[in-house]
DNA sequence: GCGTATACGTCTACACTGTAGACCCATGGG
DNA sequence: CCCATGGGTCTACAGTGTAGACGTATACGC
């Protein structure tokens, strides 16, 4: 019956979501499963080892795009990059960890795979495609990561990221460009548009030697 | 007398450099400057002000290409990226700090400032340019977030991000690809080449409309 | 000169963290 | 019957960030 480490990956899982990442504590967990702290060690090595757990949990729900086999490639790709973006917006303090841990799950392989199938049916030349999965995840993740930590929304959240409002003097990109900064930026569009612009470069990797 | 504020700096990023991120507590921070703990409160208001204080220190380090204000907007702009690669080389533990501190430092906006000014110059729409900035910076903080935390990696580093060996059946992607995966890979090389297909990318989206 | 305010430092204490180690008990198999 | 094994509990330890009270030395107004 191995349905108690489900049962705690959940316990932990709903915490962060309620709480944040820092709440999920072994005691809190625990007490979340009506057990003792110590009792989670049976079933989890350790507290990074709950941690990979999670983020398992939240890669085997990038997978189940199974109705897309049939479509092209660049709609596979833009389905997975939509999927990732969508965990990291429902759980936005996961987006560091799915950098930072490896994952080298059997479903981050996978996803991987899914990358790398869309590369070469794309024309990409096979000696190409592994760094070209590394850019577009990069950026996918590095996105998420960004929104999720509010980087891309200055002002918002934290407190100490209003701007420091220095000379303008020193800044001319920014008083340049003053009419367009400072107006809400919609990050759906945004992305969307990132993406394009991503398959767009991948399609001109396999124009110049497919 | 703000000497002492630059000395704790000091310290903190020692630690961190010879110990890694994690070492770097209070109390540790507090015995390397000779004085005790809360000692420290006096000049650092939180462990989190602690930690934007040595991103700061690092940002600043980002800046100082000032001999390349002659140079084309696109070496201006591979400037700062390897400047900013070199950082979290030098650093790694710092890769995801950049990421998740919103970092809205003076030098930080003069950092964006200066990706501004070379998006215009290379003849991108006003519209677009905060955009193409989220685009790149997010790429290179992406790429430099990677190689520290060993995402690029797999098998090196943390002994439990060797690849699980499931059946390659289920891989079609990496059976097929397998020649090139497993060698090596020159980091140096492939943030060259990313850096050459995203400034094409810009380069493209100055054609479209400019 | 004196008194006082302010900057800096120390000490103690608190609530928390992850986790090692010993102990306990119920279940199931020889 | 006995014992091994899986799961749970309790205690304890070293370490974390930091609030609050206390001390002291320097600088400044009178």
């Amino acid at each position: 019956m191995g349905g108690r480490r489900e049962e705690i990956l959940d316990a932990a899982l709903a915490i962060a979501d309620e709480h944040g990442l820092d709440a999920v504590s072994m005691r809190a967990v625990a007490e979340r499963v009506g057990v003792t702290p110590m009792a989670l060690y049976r079933h989890v090595s350790d507290k990074a080892a709950l941690l990979d757990g999670i983020v398992g949990r939240l890669l085997a729900a990038l997978l189940p795009s199974d109705g897309d086999r049939g479509r092209a490639w660049d709609e596979r790709l833009n389905a997975l990059a939509h999927a990732c973006r969508a965990i990291t917006q429902r759980h936005p303090w996961a987006a560091h960890l799915l950098f930072s841990r490896p994952a080298v799950t059997p479903d981050a392989v996978r996803a991987v795979d899914v990358i790398y199938c869309a590369l070469i049916e794309a024309g990409i030349p096979e000696r190409e495609v592994p760094r070209l999965e590394r850019l577009v995840s990069t950026f996918v993740l590095g996105f998420a990561a960004s929104e999720a930590a509010g980087r891309f929304n200055p002002g918002t959240g934290d407190p100490r990221s209003r701007r420091g409002r220095l000379p303008d003097g020193d800044l001319p990109g920014h008083s340049r460009l003053a009419p367009w900064l400072n107006l809400p930026v919609d990050l759906d569009a945004e992305f969307k548009a990132d993406l394009d612009d991503v398959l767009a470069l991948i399609k001109a990797a396999a124009r110049k030697q497919g």
